[in-house]
DNA sequence: GCTCCTTTGTTGCCTAAGCAACAAATTTTC
DNA sequence: GAAAATTTGTTGCTTAGGCAACAAAGGAGC
C-alpha cells in the first residue's frame, strides 16, 4: 500500500528467506513451541545473532510467516477485483480457507499457540484490508471516519469468526454453501450503515 | 589429502554454492561461452565483485564445477576399496563414464570449450589420484620416485583416452565389455614396471 | 577505419553477517 | 528443590559481501 521505494539489501532479503524457509522446514517435524531459535539459525545456516538482528524473537518470526502466507492468498483472491460487497466478502472467506488449508496441509502440527498467533495476525490484516476497501469502494460520504473504522474492526472479527467456525466445526459442510450462508450477514452489517 | 582443519566461513560456503548452482542452472539453457559473469552473479543473487572475490574468472569457476562433480563420482566408485590394479582401473573408467553421463544428461550443451576444460581438470585429478594410489598400494620399492610419477602421468592420459574413445565413438558398444577390454592394457603398463 | 555498447576486472568505502563471550532466564535431571 | 544444562537476548569486534565508479578490452554495426 505504501510506496516502498526503499532499496533492500540483497543480503537482508536472502537471510530473511533463509530464516523463513528454515522455520517452515522445522515445523514439518516439530511443534512451534518445541522449535528453538538455535535450531532455526542452524537450519537457516546463519548465526544466531543474525537471527536477532532480523526478528526480536521466534514469535515475531512466525508473525511474519503468517503475514507473508496469508497476504499471498489474499492477493490471489483479489485478482479479479471483487467490486460488490458480496463478492468482496466471499473473497475474504475463501482467502482464509485457502491459507488455513495450506498451513494444516504442509506443516504437521502447529497447535494452540500457533493458531492463536495466526488468528491475531490475520484479523489485523483483515481489518487493514477492509478499512482500505471501505474507503475506496464504499465512500459512504455521510458516514464519519470513526464509524468506518469501527465497522472495519467489527467486520474483521466477524469474518474471521465465521471462517473459524467452518474450519473447526462445520467442515463436513460444503464450503461454498457455508460461504453463501455467511456472506449476507456480513453484507448486512455494511448496508445497515448506508443510511 | 591435506589436513583441512581450516574453519571455513559459513558465508563463504554459502556464496560458493550459490555461484556453482547458478552456473549449473544457466548451462541448462545456454552454452558455456554464452554465459557471462554478469548473468552468473545475477542468478546467484550475489554481487559481481563478490564473484571475482571467489573466482578469477568463469574458467576458474567451471574448473571447480568439474572438480567437485568428478570428485563425487570418483569417491563413490572408490567406496568398496579396489585393491587390485584391475579393480582400480575399472573403478576409474566407471567414474569417468558416470561423470560424463551426468554432465551431458543434466546440462544441455556444453560443447567444445567446456569439454576441453573438463578434460584438463579430470586428467589432472586422475594423475593426482593415481599417484597416491601407486604410492600406497604399489610401493614398488625398487622403482624410483621419478619413474612412478611418470607412470602416473602416462596412466592418467591413457585412462582418459580410453574412456573418451568410448564416450565419443564406441558408445554403441556395451560399456562393461569395453572396460574389460581396456583394463588389461592399463594394468600391463604397471606390471611392466614391476621388475 | 570509426562509434556505440557490453563485458571484464579492479578499487575504496559502507553495511550485513559471523563469532565468542556474557548474564539472565528457563528447563532438565536427579 | 538444588544443581546442571539449555536457551535466550545482548554486545564489541572481525570479516565477507554489496555498491558505484572506473579503465580497459572486446564486438556489433555502419
Amino acid at each position: 500500500m505504501l510506496g516502498n521505494a526503499v532499496k533492500i539489501d540483497p543480503r537482508t532479503k536472502r537471510t530473511r528467506k533463509l530464516i523463513l524457509d528454515a522455520l517452515i522446514q522445522l515445523l514439518r517435524t516439530r511443534t512451534f513451541e518445541e522449535v528453538t531459535v538455535n535450531e532455526i539459525a542452524e537450519a537457516a545456516t546463519i548465526n544466531r545473532a543474525t537471527f536477532y538482528a532480523h526478528f526480536s524473537d521466534k514469535y515475531a518470526l512466525v508473525d511474519e510467516l503468517i503475514r507473508d502466507g496469508f497476504m499471498m492468498f489474499l492477493d490471489r483472491r483479489m485478482q479479479h477485483y471483487p467490486d460488490t460487497p458480496t463478492r468482496y466478502m466471499q473473497a475474504l472467506l475463501w482467502a482464509i480457507a485457502d491459507h488455513w488449508t495450506m498451513i494444516h496441509g504442509q506443516c504437521n502440527q502447529y497447535h494452540r499457540f500457533f493458531d492463536s498467533l495466526a488468528e491475531n495476525q490475520i484479523k489485523r490484516m483483515l481489518e487493514q484490508h477492509i478499512q482500505t476497501w471501505l474507503d475506496h469502494y464504499l465512500p459512504l460520504r455521510n458516514v464519519a471516519a470513526m464509524q468506518r473504522q469501527l465497522l472495519a474492526t467489527m467486520l474483521s472479527w466477524s469474518v474471521f469468526a465465521l471462517a473459524a467456525r467452518w474450519l473447526y466445526s462445520d467442515r463436513c459442510q460444503n464450503l461454498e454453501n457455508f460461504i453463501n450462508d455467511s456472506v449476507p450477514l456480513l453484507v448486512g452489517s455494511i448496508e445497515a450503515l448506508k443510511v
